[in-house]
DNA sequence: GCATTATTGCAACACAGTCGCATTAATTAT
DNA sequence: ATAATTAATGCGACTGTGTTGCAATAATGC
């Protein structure tokens, strides 16, 4: 887990991560905790949070980075075949259930696959 | 295909991507563009020919945009469900032919799959 | 050739994310 | 409980990708 303390930030950033129950952007990971965070802190503490297994990080629309908090990771590796799936219209961005099947590839060696889907949800499309 | 005029910076932005056979960044385009083009006039460029159906784009690492020649999109819409594989020694881009599978989802409409797989390319491997 | 207007280059900007460094605070040892 | 250690924090400056307004340039139609 390397070096960690118990700080009130890292509390902050878990609890909105568990409020959500969504994945967040730094930007609205910030304006979803109750005390303002240094934006510099909140980057290192998602970044050993990833380390450490308890997020997984993956980009969405407009070039921004998502976190979500992991249920199957361990620290050894990230284990991310699941899909994420964003609103066109809200932007909203959730973890989904369902598995990816990876294709086998005989020239490369896969790793890792990141898997968006984009479209509407069920609130945008009344 | 909205109003084009055959200039020599669409040209030689086209005969980059023929040359390459793979997805680029812009950084990377400019690179490798045999005359200096203008930072904006490339994000133009690629932007116009995103909207005519010429290439299409989707995110790799570090947030950076990449985009690659189509091959079965018309101006009418983007159609992208093959995947993209990233090298995460060399950090190249190419199109894959495999479609991805794109499960069904009972709470979402989907109307897109960006799917980008991470791992080791075959010149990386040796 | 001339007029029209798309394209270009420039400079300034917006934004996500990073980094060095001095300060603060959580943990450990005494 | 207090002091020492060092991780975590806040600040400011910075990087890099991508965008925008505007004046100058150049491709096209006549």
């Amino acid at each position: 887990m390397g070096v960690h303390r118990k700080t009130r930030n890292l509390e902050l950033v878990l609890d909105a991560f568990r409020n959500a129950q969504k994945a967040l952007s730094a930007q609205l990971l910030m304006e979803r905790l109750p005390t303002e965070v240094n934006r510099s802190t909140v980057y290192r503490l998602l970044d050993r949070l990833e380390d450490d297994g308890v997020v997984h990080s993956f980009l969405a629309s407009e070039n921004i980075k998502f976190y979500a908090l992991c249920k199957e990771c361990t620290q050894s590796g990230h284990v991310h075949s699941h899909a994420h799936f964003q609103c066109n219209s809200c932007s909203q961005v959730v973890c989904l259930e369902q598995d990816v099947v990876v294709p086998i590839l005989n020239q490369h060696r896969v790793d890792e696959a990141q898997v968006l889907l984009k479209g509407q949800c069920a609130a945008c499309m009344q």
